[in-house]
DNA sequence: CGCCCCATGTAAGCAGTTACATGATTAC
DNA sequence: GTAATCATGTAACTGCTTACATGGGGCG
């Protein structure tokens, strides 16, 4: 399982409560390993049982108090030897492909204009990427910093070979 | 759910099998939605059960009798109708960014071999990709082979796309 | 007055994985 | 003889989604 350590990354770039870990986090962990707010207390429950975070109470007048957690030695351990471990690639689930696949039940036009649709999707979450790549990326890279650079840049890739395929399937149609 | 829908999306190609279902699937959705034969098996029943597909029942000498599964017209009805709905695009889980989010915890030596490794595997995929383009899309294509054809277009620009990361990413490190 | 933001949770159910289970034939 | 291929299933468990639940403050 991978939110466990998806979380764990997070935190070991700083401390977070659970409201920033499903919200605050453009061009990071949650472009690549999305949770509901649900998933993610209920995670951070777990990883507190097991000693990998730990929290502390933080009153706040005119907001709810929150719980900030921070990632402890042994979680610091755990996500390394974790991260250290050969990958297995697993083939990405993908829903269009199953509708491109019995795309041949459908209108050429409406498959056309689901690729126009899916392609402006892709073309805004590029935009997004890029904008973050131009303020926030420049220059010298610590490495921490350049581990966060090094996801959003297989977010640019992943996005532009997404438009590039709506592209030319829509020559082909 | 969509692993219903990736089998009709196949049984609407020709009969098929729970064992071809889960193996002879090379270039199609394999590809993009994974399962295992245990899942192929369960779905079919509930398929079979919903009125979504029929099989019938084929003895074999020297083999182990075997279903062969038909789509029936429910079914193909019940594909057009969810192959139209519009996508709601959902963000891929990618365990990699993880760990490269995690990456200024480990050796930088260590995440270099890791990037190569796993190039290589995007590579010997994009091979074979591009060996089955070759040998069985050639020339002008029926709306049918089409459609099978565009799902593997999409899996060869993937696999370019991660070669190009992995490629810039050495660099960077 | 209603909607959005902040902030955290429980409970039921479904999709998918892992483990267990069987058995004949063919190829090396 | 032993490994791979063909062929189909059940049972237990885990990860994730959907639905339900609460409540104050700020903005228009």
């Amino acid at each position: 399982m991978s939110l466990k350590h998806a979380i764990l990354a997070v935190l070991s770039h700083g401390d977070r409560t659970g409201y920033d870990l499903v919200h605050k986090m453009d061009g990071s962990v949650a472009n690549f390993w999305p949770a509901s707010h649900q998933q993610v207390y209920l995670e951070l429950k777990k990883l507190d049982e097991l000693g990998f975070v730990q929290y502390r109470e933080k009153e706040q007048k005119s907001r709810p108090d929150k719980k900030v957690y921070k990632i402890t030695k042994t979680g610091i351990g755990e996500l390394k030897s974790w991260a250290e471990e050969p990958l297995v690639i697993a083939t990405p689930k993908d829903e269009l492909m199953i509708k491109i696949f019995a795309g041949h039940l459908l209108e050429p036009k409406h498959l056309a204009n689901e690729l126009h649709r899916v392609r402006e999707l892709h073309q805004s979450k590029l935009d997004e990427y890029l904008a973050i790549e131009k303020t926030r990326f420049q220059g010298k890279l610590t490495p921490d910093r350049l581990a966060q650079y090094l996801t959003l840049r297989r977010g640019i890739l992943f996005e532009k070979s997404w438009i590039e395929w709506c592209n030319e399937s829509l020559k082909r149609l």
